[in-house]
DNA sequence: AATCGGAGCAACCGCTCGAGT
DNA sequence: GACTCGAGCGGTTGCTCCGAT
């Protein structure tokens, strides 16, 4: 023989909103019991609740319980729901289990208002993070974006150049030529897109030769990489390859800014963008940075820039 | 001041899985 | 082994609040 059935279908088992009484019956109740519910079922009878035991597992579970943390989401834990959910998928009781005090539940509803919005709007498909096909993303214009970006990939070029120019050269060159291309191009989001493509394939090709700091273009730049969710991964190894106060960690961190920023505005299509800032002008102040020779004295780097700033 | 629409969130619904009979 | 239920989970709904018009 089974069991009888749940109280939840019963007539007269109230539902909706629960009542600071109800609330204080629930927590009294628990309380009591040393925190120690037994069965979710005959609670309500025991604590005097004309509710069903699903529903005051609900409340306490989500609401009531003292070790419920509240306020807003963290940059930390953000990130944190991310990365956990491009491998974890929509397993939000299990995400919830690595962030301390909060909910499934709460993960849940902070998960599809923001962070699924947010990633929407950076072109990135939030069930599969993987960059959308052009169709599919938000191409709003948004000319504070593009204004940033030529700046942010000078930055990260300086971070590349302070980093060394030994091995790898040419390489980082050519990618770095493709992005520009892709920044400067005229043509529709299509070739946008090949151009980044290309600079990816470049980047995947020449993994074993090409500094970290050239990850850099590829980690923040767009989102274009495959998995958001790796990003910040990358992100972290750039800041632990340098430190703070050092050159190349100041023009890292500087583009990592920009591109952050940059990143949170809806890329237009490059045919939409405003006219670029003066070459001259976004170059001059990281001849600023100590130990920058590269970009001011080496016609190498500057030639190329300018190049293909003129695309 | 009134109305409308969107965002955020608490709570409900329905399904799955494991355990009891 | 078959059946039934409880607990837990993810998806969805509907209420409330707030800003825009």
């Amino acid at each position: 023989m089974g069991r009888s059935p749940c109280c939840c279908h019963d007539a007269g088992v109230k539902k909706g909103p629960w009542t600071e009484e109800e609330d204080k019956a629930l927590v009294e109740h628990i309380q009591k019991r040393g925190g120690n519910v037994g069965s979710w079922r005959g609670l309500p009878k025991a604590a005097g609740l004309n509710r069903c035991g699903k529903s005051c597992r609900l409340r306490w579970t989500n609401y009531l319980r003292s070790d419920i943390k509240r306020g807003n989401f963290s940059e930390e834990e953000e990130r944190l729901i991310i990365t956990l959910h491009a491998s974890l998928g929509n397993k939000w009781s299990t995400i919830a289990t690595h962030l301390e005090g909060r909910t499934d539940n709460e993960i849940k509803n902070y998960w599809n208002t923001h962070i699924r919005k947010k990633l929407l709007r950076m072109g990135v498909d939030p069930v599969t993070h993987q960059q959308l096909p052009p169709d599919q993303t938000n191409h709003d214009v948004n000319g504070a974006a593009a204004a940033l970006l030529p700046e942010a990939l000078l930055w990260a070029a300086a971070a590349v150049s302070l980093g060394g120019l030994d091995t790898g050269a040419l390489m980082q060159a050519q990618v770095l030529q493709q992005l520009l291309q892709a920044i400067g191009s005229n043509n529709s989001t299509t070739g946008l897109i090949a151009n980044l493509a290309a600079a990816n394939t470049l980047l995947n090709s020449s993994s074993s030769i090409v500094p970290n700091q050239m990850n850099y273009l590829q980690t923040g730049y767009l989102c274009n990489t495959s998995n958001f969710a790796e990003q910040h991964v990358v992100q972290q190894q750039l800041t632990n390859d340098t430190s703070p106060g050092t050159s190349t960690f100041a023009a890292a961190e500087r583009a990592d800014q920009l591109c952050n920023t940059a990143a949170s505005y809806n890329v237009a299509p490059a045919g939409d963008w405003p006219p670029a800032q003066e070459f001259g002008g976004l170059l001059e102040p990281m001849m600023e940075l100590p130990g920058l020779c590269s970009l001011e004295g080496d016609s190498f780097w500057k030639d190329i820039l300018e190049d293909s700033y003129c695309l």
